[in-house]
DNA sequence: AACACATTCAACCGCCTTGTG
DNA sequence: TCACAAGGCGGTTGAATGTGT
């Protein structure tokens, strides 16, 4: 069955259009939320006149339609948060898109998958663990020619580097962030990355560890392995006995071996972070 | 120009969580 | 405590569009 076929499988109801949205129908559900918001998403359709279901408004409502919404490509550091964020939350789109002002989930989720992720591969990458990929190791090392075979889509991003001392990230060699969508309009004030970024770990990070959802649930991250799974981007892999499960996390947040080498800038900029007032992002919400 | 293939992203699906009676 | 409805979210799909040959 077409997507634009009526009918409807989530509720049941068969008088319902699908497919995308034409501007009237946008208009209709605009005029209806800026005047009467959205006490109940199931009673919008009706009253708003559309021929919608209710979770169909409200997704076109907050992907499409919410007058805050942020048009354009991602930036730079935009892209950086969203990997930076992703390192730590794995897939949790609206969790990420929280620091983002401006961004939807949908909209976060369909560049990971159509840009950062390739990104994140070509450089060798995993992309679910963010850690060099075995077989990149053993390429990397032995200097052999076993290099991915290029894509159709050139790669943007070359040689990454880790500055261990600091844990951050850093990109040598970056051209500026280019949509992969081709010939679509490309955002007037796209950013340049400097030729040797080292992004610090301090403003994505203290957002996180602001974020309600992230100091609860430290030992159980999602999109990471258990530690005895994880792949250890540095050297040392020795077993750590005796370490709290907190202390482990921090290794897995900051890629680096429990009990080896500390970097005391890091240290007082992470208790810092951490001593932060407690100030979570608001989730966007509306209220009329 | 025509076709095949690649890419993007809006929208849907289905599961999970939360609120309410 | 349970059942139900509604909202929220991540995964997936497929139409639209671009690119290569």
């Amino acid at each position: 069955m077409k997507r634009d076929e009526m009918g409807h499988r989530c509720c049941g109801k068969h008088k319902v259009k699908r497919g995308l949205w034409s501007p009237e129908e946008d208009a209709k559900l605009l005029r209806y939320i800026t005047t009467h918001g959205h006490p109940s998403w199931s009673s919008v359709p009706k009253l708003a006149g559309l021929q919608r279901c209710g979770k169909s408004c409200r997704l076109r409502w907050i992907n499409y339609l919410r007058p805050d919404l942020k048009r354009g490509s991602f930036t730079a550091e935009e892209e950086q948060t969203i990997i930076d964020v992703h390192r730590i939350l794995g897939n949790k789109w609206a969790q990420i898109a929280k620091h983002l002002p401006g961004r939807t989930d949908n909209e976060v989720k369909n560049f990971w998958n159509s840009c950062i992720k390739k990104k994140l591969l070509s450089q060798g990458l995993d992309p679910s663990t963010h850690n060099l990929m075995p077989s990149h190791k053993r390429s990397a090392s032995s200097s052999s020619n076993n290099t991915p075979k290029p894509s159709k889509t050139k790669s943007i991003m070359t040689n990454p580097t880790f500055d261990q001392s600091t844990t951050a990230f850093s990109i040598t060699n970056v051209n500026p962030y280019t949509s992969n969508k081709p010939n679509k309009v490309k955002s007037p004030n796209q950013t340049t990355i400097p030729s040797q970024t080292v992004i610090p770990i301090d403003h994505t990070m203290s957002s996180l560890l602001n974020d309600e959802n992230m100091i609860p649930n430290w030992s159980n991250v999602d999109g990471m392995a258990p530690i005895h799974e994880q792949a250890p981007m540095f050297s040392s892999e020795k077993a750590v006995i005796g370490v709290e499960d907190d202390d482990l996390n921090m290794d897995i947040l900051f890629n680096t071996p429990s009990s080896s080498t500390f970097d005391p800038d890091f240290g007082s900029m992470f208790s810092s972070a951490m001593s932060m007032d407690f100030n979570p992002m608001d989730d966007l919400g509306w209220t009329f």
